[in-house]
DNA sequence: TTGAATCCCATAAAATACCATGTTATACCA
DNA sequence: TGGTATAACATGGTATTTTATGGGATTCAA
């Protein structure tokens, strides 16, 4: 059994008519050795498709029971959101996955799609509008690359 | 057996003359591998139905009983509350439950209803009445964008 | 016996599993 | 190191299963 699982790597597949899209081998061969399952939603401040393991969000449901009573309204709102909005994808044989219309709207994915890992996430994106995503992060980290180094020498 | 159970995603289902729905069937697979109940109830603060596993009100109860408040007036009156109007709903060979007239009037729902994954419960909405709430959820998300991020980061 | 609740059957549509093939990446050996 | 054999992978297509949902038959209780 694996010590530590991260999703990585930038990989670009194709989508079928059916929606059906092939999640990277890394991040199979991670859903099996943990014996989870990939949950995906749209994300809340981007134009893509967010996707973690199902182990991720339980612990959240966990840690929302216990810092809250059941009849709290305080987390009732984000659990609306993110749970109504997250969906398991089981992958078949062949290893694929079938995204919703939702999420492709969402992402202004057609007919290919990119997998960015982020760690314990991963982003699925339109291969342009990643490319701008990219570019934009790039620039920011640039431009605050004195503060990224002031904060890293305080800690 | 599955180690996590989580109600998700958003479903609509029709209600048909003699008031019967279908359960997603992600949410039936929970209950058979849980080997549990579906309890569902009217919610305290929304026009909505709320429905959870009975093993989940029963650790409800098991915290009630455990709590310093345990003869609390304000607690006696939730538990006379939820417990008071809960019901199981168990599904027949097709995987519909029959919603009771007093629920569905509480919701609002007539011919179709929306089931809306909220983690360890879930809620059944009438569509324009979800359609309004889940809009007014995320205007007030994103207006406490900062207080969803502290939380993010304190995980 | 009448109304309501439960069960059973039928069907269309959608989701899922399976098979086949070309391509790419990996392992192996000279 | 170069070349070849082997395995893994992505992907198109098809078959099978599951699901939602309408309609009736049966059971149960008032």
């Amino acid at each position: 059994m694996r010590k530590v699982f991260l999703f990585m790597d930038t990989i670009i597949n194709k989508v079928d008519a059916k929606g059906r899209v092939s999640l990277p081998s890394d991040y199979r061969a991670i859903v099996k050795d943990l014996e989870s399952e990939i949950v995906c939603y749209r994300s809340l401040s981007l134009p893509c498709i967010e996707g973690c393991l199902e182990e991720t969000l339980d612990k959240l449901a966990t840690d929302i029971e216990d810092s809250t009573d059941f009849f709290s309204e305080t987390q009732d709102n984000l659990t609306n959101l993110i749970f109504g909005d997250a969906k398991r994808f089981t992958f078949d044989s062949t290893g694929r996955i079938m995204l919703s219309e939702k999420l492709l709207k969402h992402a202004g994915i057609t007919d290919t799609a990119v997998f960015v890992g982020k760690g314990r996430k991963f982003q699925i994106w339109n291969p342009e509008n990643w490319e701008k995503e990219e570019q934009r992060i790039r620039e920011e980290v640039l431009k605050n690359r004195p503060v990224l180094k002031k904060q890293k020498d305080t800690e």
